[in-house]
DNA sequence: ATAGAAGTTGACGCTGCGTCAACGTCAAGC
DNA sequence: GCTTGACGTTGACGCAGCGTCAACTTCTAT
């Protein structure tokens, strides 16, 4: 028995033009094609398009598919490979909604829409590069182990307690107090025994971070969201206490 | 302040790709073009690829980022929109997960990779055009509310059963019986009953139901797996069963 | 002056078809 | 025998979001 195209797309609940294109890539040649280029199936070609379409309602691409039914690969090795993409693609997903929901909360409670806590969340493989160029290897390393070491709790209390003190310096900065006013000092104390949980800083190595909020917009704009002119601050505030309390 | 390409991508944990790709779509335009062409970025540029970066990683589309930005869309609404739409894909891929694992634990105890038990597991939505064509509307929507009231376990007992005839027939056939012979006859008759779970089948229903078995290779490649040959037994076994025991 | 790094503008590639466009075929009715 | 309409064909573009050459021009440092 033999069948049009319009035959077989409809008995096998599938388009025309899908079953051209998979004759153009080789995946279901149709069984004849007439002197007027008309194609034509018969049942063995009905068969192989089930299989095929079957597995692409499991989500497997194309070419997977002609590798398993070329039998190049058998089919259970296949399902595998692609059962652990598809649970990939699930955890991925959950990431995603966990995001947003979070986002969707911030925003909903009034809180800007902001680029997260930079390196203050220490978004560690996402500067992993740049930080090590800057602090060196052993410092990165250091300190992905410590963060990689705290439970989820322990990192929102650390990300709450940056918030916190950024918040702070906004409000001095507001207030007019200059960096090496005592009010200004003390947030940085705070500031130098927050960062101490993870790496002792050096004296340079924290005039270097002050500079960096400045430099780096990414970091500047998460204080300078509490005011034009913060990020400034806590960099001059940073050296003062440097060079007051960190020894050469 | 001003950045060149690499500077921004750099920092921005992005490419200077993505940054032209960015600026050719007017997503982000450079704040700046040199007389030679160069794009430069202020502090504003990158606060606005935070944000951009941000959504991306949400999973937003860059049309839908574009919205947001430029205002017309309020942020929580399109959140959650989109938030509605990883869920449903979420549900999608966890669908495509469970047939995947159901799809190998088949493979692996040995079954063909086949088709699913076409009709004779009521793909219904499938197939409803189809079904309706030929039987009516009324015979479709009677069918689909009794298959949608089925549990799990009901159905995959409606679909053994189904099996099992289909075997009954194939063992038959390979043992020579024909279509009007005792033994085939008392197969039909279980045939019948199985079907008469849905709709009560009249003389022709029943007579057309054979005839497409053999006409249509998505049956008949259900029946033909246990033997060439079974799909035509099954047609005359239907033929006969039903001049026989149903009125016209 | 010259090398090498970094910049530019195209343009194709990838996935899986949907969707025209422009044109040939075939069965049916007049 | 001609028209009509349904169905067939082969291109080719479009889509999302960039990666990846290619072929040049510019900046920077020696």
């Amino acid at each position: 028995m033999e069948w049009s195209i319009q035959d077989i797309a409809r008995t096998a609940g599938t388009t025309s033009r899908t079953l051209r294109h998979y004759g153009d890539i080789g995946l279901l040649p149709p069984s004849r094609v007439g002197g007027n280029g008309y194609r034509y199936y018969d049942q063995d070609s009905l068969v192989r398009l089930q299989r095929i379409l079957l597995l692409r309602d499991l989500g497997l691409g194309l070419a997977a598919i002609a590798e398993v039914l070329s039998g190049e690969q058998d089919t259970g090795a296949a399902l595998r490979t692609h059962l652990a993409l598809l649970e990939q693609q699930r955890r991925r997903i959950d990431r995603q909604i966990e995001s947003v929901r979070t986002t969707l909360r911030k925003t909903e409670g009034g809180e800007q829409l902001m680029a997260q806590e930079v390196f203050d969340g220490f978004d560690h493989v996402k500067y992993e590069q740049e930080v090590v160029e800057r602090w060196g290897r052993d410092a990165w390393e250091k300190g992905d182990r410590w963060w990689r070491s705290l439970s989820d709790h322990e990192r929102k209390g650390f990300q709450q307690r940056q918030l916190d003190i950024a918040a702070d310096y906004g409000r001095a900065c507001h207030a007019g107090r200059s960096a090496d006013s005592a009010e200004v000092q003390a947030i940085t104390q705070r500031h130098f025994e927050w960062l101490s949980a993870t790496v002792r800083p050096t004296k340079e190595y924290f005039i270097g971070l002050g500079e960096m909020y400045v430099a780096d917009p990414r970091f500047a704009a998460n204080y300078d969201k509490h005011g034009t002119g913060t990020a400034v601050l806590v960099r001059d505030a940073m050296k003062v206490y440097a060079e007051r309390n960190l020894g050469a």
